[in-house]
DNA sequence: TTGAGTTGCGTGTATATACACACATTATGT
DNA sequence: ACATAATGTGTGTATATACACGCAACTCAA
């Protein structure tokens, strides 16, 4: 049987995460949080369902994730004027986490393209984004 | 600020996840679970250290997501002669998923060099297994 | 032979992820 | 105006993942 995919997607997964949470670490939070904080932060304040629908992350699990950063104090909920929706936005605090996680951010980006080499690294880019 | 590799890895590795749990429906177990029970048949009887050494997944891991398989009677557990050591092996019913499943895993791998293409899906699970 | 060090494992804790469900609010059709 | 349908959210449940920790068994050096 020859090598899965899947497999070979979610290994390389862990391990890049891995990288990055590493590289995150003084900052206290890990990829996908530092993620979620960057994509609040480019269209706040955003709902709970567009954000998951941006990201293409499942509404629940969405809420989830906010309200950890909420327990953090880096972001805040409150309601739209359509009183179903919770909107989000950064705090203070989260806007200095992410000023602060942005270089060390790079330095992982930096690894992964010294590790791959820049033109591969613009490859595996296209090729996971037609997946 | 310029596509977080990680970020892409994570997304796409929802998504194709999603993909190969889909077509493993028929037979009750995703695709972390399958390529679980491939990798014990492969070595079987098999530490669970072993194992996660093998999959680079952390020994606990490994011992919680066996015990799922375990649960839906798929494996079983024993000791080895190092009295430390669980070893698991398949059952037959673990050994029937695996060959019902088989045909199903290949319709997703199939799916997927398809929409990459031969040559670009070779060229994913090179850059993969460089990461 | 014995004590220290190492190893294998399972549990506690926590985050990440997704599906199902229920409830409240809004939108729509008649 | 009202009933139905749709929408947004949070919770329950479950699996996946990883780190820390404690315990039992094994190894090794003195």
């Amino acid at each position: 049987m020859s090598r899965c995919y899947c497999a070979l997607l979610r290994k390389a997964t862990r391990r890049v995460t891995s990288l990055y949470d590493d590289a995150l670490q003084p900052i206290g939070i890990n990829l996908a949080q530092f993620s979620l904080l960057r994509h609040i932060e480019r269209d706040e304040p955003i709902s709970m369902t567009e954000l998951g629908r941006k990201i293409e992350l499942e509404r629940s699990t969405v809420s989830r994730n906010v309200k950890v950063l909420e327990g953090m104090g880096l972001v805040e909920t409150g309601s739209g004027k359509d009183q179903r929706e919770a909107v989000v936005e950064l705090t203070e605090n989260g806007r200095r986490i992410l000023e602060d996680g942005a270089p060390l951010w790079q330095g992982a980006q930096d690894r992964i393209e010294a590790r791959l080499g820049t033109d591969a690294a613009a490859q595996l880019k296209e090729l996971l984004q037609t997946l």
